[in-house]
DNA sequence: CCCACATCTCAACCGCTTCTGAGCCGATCA
DNA sequence: TGATCGGCTCAGAAGCGGTTGAGATGTGGG
């Protein structure tokens, strides 16, 4: 969860790395482009954010002299110019995506995870090590699960849909959502395994599924 | 909230449409690019969602041809195709952002609404996230709903209705604008279903139907 | 090679949601 | 007062969506 943001301007480099920080991403900070470039030399970053006005070394040049180091970090372009030429310009230097100031601060952040989720395959969050819900609760790191103080069995797929669940209680996830987080993009859209699954959830771990709610035409919800 | 899917392969093309509907969207489906046209001549949609590898005409051509007639609707291009240069070219035709498949569905709503509220140009979801009138309160993660503190339950129609009239407390909303927000441009003009719901809804939030006030001739507002 | 377990597909079942159509009631107006 | 129009409600039909069990397929260990 490293991430190098190129930006010149202070304020706006400051007002990125807090809400980078709160989302739990390391963040390294390059004031132009040569200061880009050697940051990303002696460093390995998860996602490079780079702004494409800068002083000096403009942010395209720094985007191709990456990209001809065979780097293959993910890039995100931010810019200022809503022309689609700047975005063409952009994407043929090598940058993954661009996103236009001013910016929506969670399109900002669900890019840079996009991005980096697309480029690891896997999303890790750093966070609480165990996770609780009622008289459930579920170890992260040893991945035990007991329901009112005694362990239960889950396999993968059982764990990783509980998992899902249990980092966004309250809210409701569609099937697709499910489908994508737990079993891949490209999951047959047709198949009924994520109804299957939350019927072995329920039956393991108890609460005549009062636990994960069933919302009709929606999806489901855990409490 | 109406979205206009264009997207030949019919699994994908129900998969999105489940994923969107879970979302709240009203979705119609071109199956080519023709049917695309037509659709988007005699509709207007808040966001067109497009796929380039269409039978018949291309999706380059249809982005073209809908900028060529002057229409603005956000067009955000699906492609399967990860390749620079066919970004660059969709990019050119017009279209505002792109997608490749396999998609993360996360992703794709994120960057759907993110045109929606750029075209807009109002912020629906940066808001609070809890709605409220009077003693009753929807919560718009969880999609909880309570009156005076207690939780009622509510059908994913009823719960469509209540939302679009509480993003639009004290506004007068004809028959019309109910039904095309909430069933779709499509729906039959003649049915009555819009006086069955608003019964229905009524009936569930109490207040004895002084929350949801009929206009005769012209449609009903919440206060 | 065999067995156990995990994963996934398929089809049947059930119930709820949705929508229709008809009849009712109250407003309005002649 | 009676006719008409608009809105409301009820009951019922249709079918979709969710659940479940049985079975096919895959995978890893002994």
């Amino acid at each position: 969860m490293n991430i190098l943001l190129v930006e010149d301007e202070f304020r706006v480099a400051d007002f990125i790395r807090r809400g980078l920080s709160a989302e739990g991403w390391a963040v390294d900070h390059a004031r132009d482009g040569e200061d880009a470039l050697e940051h990303a030399a002696s460093n390995s970053y998860d996602v490079i954010l780079l702004d494409l006005m800068l002083p000096g070394i403009q942010g395209q040049d720094v985007c191709r002299k990456l990209r001809a180091r065979k780097s293959k970090t993910p890039i995100l372009m931010l810019t200022a110019l809503d022309s689609p030429e700047e975005r063409v310009d952009g994407l043929k230097m090598g940058a993954d995506d661009y996103i236009t100031k001013p910016f929506d601060f969670d399109e900002l952040i669900a890019r840079v995870e996009a991005l980096h989720r697309r480029a690891t395959g896997y999303a890790a969050d750093a966070g609480e090590n165990i996770l609780t819900s009622g008289s459930l609760t579920f170890d992260r790191s040893s991945l035990q699960v007991t329901v009112d103080g005694t362990e239960i069995e889950l396999s993968k797929k059982e764990r990783d849909l509980l998992l899902l669940f249990l980092t966004n209680t309250g809210r409701v996830l569609s099937r697709e959502r499910i489908l994508n987080s737990v079993w891949g993009l490209n999951a047959d859209p047709l198949t009924n395994v994520v109804d299957v699954y939350i019927g072995r959830l329920r039956r393991k771990i108890g609460g005549e599924g009062k636990r994960i709610v069933t919302l009709r035409n929606v999806g489901y919800r855990m409490n």
